[in-house]
DNA sequence: CTTTTATCTGAACAAGTGTTCATATATTGT
DNA sequence: ACAATATATGAACACTTGTTCAGATAAAAG
């Protein structure tokens, strides 16, 4: 057999993408293997190469659109209100995209190691405008005296780091919804 | 040439775990071969193999050691006093175990997936056990209306989070000594 | 010194890795 | 209906993987 019936890239595509992005999440990037994600697809490993060009772009393309999507979505979102009002806001706008899309969001801080050295620095640049993001609002909150921090970076890697780690045990099924857990922060 | 001058198995075992801890920590359980920990260790392959049964026994060890030492740590060094002051012992304790070692705390909670099943449950009842000893100073300090949270789980998860967080970036070259970082948080 | 034991080498194994490509066929455009 | 194109197969590639083992040599025991 060669092309199989009701075949089309516009299919494929996103599935290739979406079939990495489980796999890689479950197991990891360096666990996966090419003939896994195809099986994941239903096709043969070659196939693949039709939608990427290697393994290693296919990890970097899920974490550069997930990280270009995260920083829209707030970007999008914010408004000009005050420091402390602001915080609130991006910590429910961080959680809501958080718990949303796991998977995405575990592999971009995950898998960093397995990128290339080129990859990597690109990628970075992305993080660190994010958490940008939040430092700026501690900031601005400490000029005005709002907030009584000693060192906002520290502070902001503090809460992104107190809000990451919601990723890892929130599955949807426990015992407390999405909302209840945004309040509860 | 067989077995080289010098040679001991006191010597090399250590060396091989050490050797697997540092290179797991910085590429991931998955993405290092018995041959790289090998050539770390300055032996060939076959020689890894009258210290440890098979890989994944290497990594469980590690996690193993690293867990039960954590315990033993803080189970010794906690003391008899009031919770909201048994909160801050309980920080200081875990983020100087933290920062000193780096990379077994990172290994212990990044590659878990990586551990076969059986494992698996071994080493998540040990973390469990410890991440108990932070909430039930919660739960006392709640009953004793010193702390007002509605969550002792989520509250001692987010708490862990944040600490772990620190991780990640403390390198022992930034511009803040570990003490510095300990009386922030 | 001689024997025994602990430790390492070097080569081999089967299986799995990412990637390439000639070939075949379903779909699309004319 | 026919030609062109897009998309898949399946086999092959060179290489790496974890693991085993007979044989060699250093250290320890007698």
């Amino acid at each position: 057999m060669a092309r199989t019936s009701g075949s089309h890239a516009l299919k494929t595509g996103p599935k290739v993408r979406q079939a990495a992005l489980k796999l890689f999440a479950l197991y990891g990037y360096a666990a996966v293997s090419m003939r896994q994600i195809a099986a994941e697809v239903g096709v043969q490993v070659g196939a693949l190469y039709n939608y990427t060009p290697d393994k290693q772009s296919l990890l970097y393309d899920l974490m550069h659109a997930h990280l270009t999507d995260l920083l829209q979505t707030w970007r999008s979102q914010k408004t000009d209100i005050a420091p402390e009002k602001l915080v609130l806001q991006f910590v429910t706008c961080h959680l809501n995209y958080h718990l949303d899309k796991s998977e995405a969001v575990f592999i971009a801080y995950m898998e960093l190691r397995n990128l290339s050295e080129l990859n990597f620095v690109k990628i970075e640049t992305l993080r660190k405008n994010y958490e940008l993001e939040l430092e700026s609002i501690i900031t601005a909150g400490q000029r005005t005296r709002v907030f009584l921090v000693e060192d906002p970076k520290i502070t902001s890697f503090a809460i992104l780091g107190m809000l990451k780690e919601v990723g890892t045990w929130f599955d949807g099924e426990g015992r407390l919804t999405k909302d209840e857990i945004i309040a509860l922060y």
